[in-house]
DNA sequence: GTCTATAAAAGGATAGAC
DNA sequence: GTCTATCCTTTTATAGAC
C-alpha cells in the first residue's frame, strides 16, 4: 500500500504533494478550454484534486495565479524566441537578416510552447485568451513580457525587409501576430470536424509561407 | 417642462421609450470593452439607464440578448459581403475572379461594420470577443451566420488563386480571418499610445496588401 | 500545508404591484 | 412596459481547526 501520511490526497501522485504545480496545470487547462473569466476557482481546485483554500494559500488570489501562470509559460517561450534571434543576428554580422529564419524564430517557439504545455493539445488557446480577455491585472504583466520581444523582432524585420516604411512594418508585424494567435487558438473556419489535428510543423510551414509573402509584399497597391 | 407620464425615466430621451434598443447598444458597448462574460446584466441595465428586469422582459435572458445582438450586427455585414461577392462573380462571367476585389468584399464590410456600430469607435472588439469567448449558446448562431459566407468566399478564393491545393487554401483563408479579426480588435503590438487611430481605409489597404500577397504566395517553400 | 465551514458579495432570474 | 423586492445560485475569500 501507499503510505498515507499526506492526508486524503496522500502519496497517490508525486513524492511531495506539489499542489502548486497541480493548480497551475489545472488552471492552464481550464483557462484554455473555458476562458479566463468563466473558469472558477472551484473548477480549478476540483480539476487539480486539491482544496479550494489552496489557491489562496499558494497564490493569494485567482488573479495572482493567472499572473504566475503567464510568467511561467510565456516568458520561456519569449526567451527561446530571443535566443534564436540572437543566433541569427550573430550570423549575419551586421548585414541584412534572412526573413524566413527570423519568422521561424518568432513563430516556432509559440507552437512548441503550445504542444508542450501540460502534455495537452489545444493549449495554444490559453495564449489566445490572453489577447482576447485582457484582465486588468494582466495588462502590465503582458506588456512587460512582450515588450522586449516585440521591439527586438520589429527591428529584425526592419533589417529583413528593408524596403518597408516604419509604419507599414508595424502594421505587418501586427498582422503576423494576428495570424499566429488565431492559428494557435485552433478555431478553423472551413474544415468542419476534421478528425485529427495536423502536425505542428505542417501548420508552421503554412504560416511561414503566408506571412513571409505578406511581409515581403511591395508597398504600392496592385489595385 | 417635459411630460412625465412615462415614469421616472419619462420623456428625457426619445418620444417612445425604446428600451430594447438602448439595451442592445449598452450591451454592445460593454461586451466590446469588458468582455462577454465579465459584463453583468446590472452593468448593462445601468449603462442603458433602464431597470434590471427589462432585460428579461425584452430578451428572456442575457444569452438571448447576446444572440439578438449578433443577429442584428453580424448578419447585415455578411449580407453586404455576399452582395459584393455576387457582383464580382456576375462580372466575371464564369472566368477566374480578381483576387483583390474579392478580398475587399470580405474585409471592407467588417471595418464599415465596426465604425458604424452605435457611433462608437472600438466596437470591432465585439467582433473579436465572439471569436475568443465562444459562449456555448453562440456556437450554433455563429456557425449559422458565418457558414454561408465562409463557404462562398472559400470558393471565390479558389477561383481567384487557382494554383492552391484545397487544404492550403483553407489554411490561408484561416490566416486571412486571423489577420482581420486581430486588426479589428484594435490591439497594437508596437505603436504605444499612438494618439489618434488611423482612418479605416488606410488600415484596410494595408490588410489587403498583406493578405493578397499571402494568398498568392507559391506553395513551395522559399527555404 | 491542508482541511472544513462560513462569510460576504455578485451574479442571473422572477413575482407581483403599478 | 416598467419598477421594487426578493430568491437562489455561484463566486471569491478568509478564519480557524487539524
Amino acid at each position: 500500500m501507499i503510505e498515507s501520511r499526506f492526508g486524503p490526497n496522500g502519496g497517490n501522485r508525486l513524492p511531495q504533494p506539489d499542489t502548486k504545480n497541480r493548480l497551475l496545470e489545472a488552471a492552464e487547462r481550464l483557462f484554455a478550454s473555458e476562458g479566463l473569466s468563466r473558469t472558477s476557482l472551484r473548477a480549478i481546485t476540483c480539476e487539480a484534486g486539491v482544496n479550494v483554500a489552496a489557491v489562496h494559500y499558494h497564490f493569494g488570489s485567482k488573479d495572482e495565479l493567472l499572473v504566475e501562470l503567464v510568467r511561467r509559460r510565456i516568458a520561456p517561450m519569449n526567451e527561446e524566441r530571443l535566443a534564436r534571434l540572437d543566433a541569427i543576428e550573430r550570423a549575419s554580422e551586421g548585414g541584412p537578416l534572412p526573413l524566413e529564419p527570423v519568422l521561424r524564430a518568432f513563430v516556432e517557439p509559440a507552437f512548441r510552447f503550445r504542444s508542450e504545455m501540460s502534455g495537452h493539445e489545444q493549449l495554444g488557446r490559453f495564449f489566445g485568451r490572453l489577447y482576447a480577455e485582457p484582465e486588468e491585472i494582466l495588462e502590465s504583466t503582458l506588456r512587460e513580457i512582450f515588450e522586449d520581444v516585440a521591439k527586438r523582432f520589429r527591428d529584425a524585420f526592419a533589417r529583413a525587409v528593408p524596403h518597408l516604411p516604419d509604419d507599414e512594418l508595424d502594421w505587418r508585424f501586427h498582422f503576423l501576430v494576428g495570424t499566429v494567435v488565431h492559428t494557435l487558438m485552433g478555431r478553423r473556419e472551413m474544415q468542419a470536424p476534421t478528425d485529427d489535428p495536423p502536425p505542428d510543423q505542417e501548420v508552421i510551414d503554412r504560416v511561414i509561407r503566408f506571412t513571409a509573402a505578406g511581409l515581403s509584399a511591395p508597398v504600392e497597391m496592385g489595385q
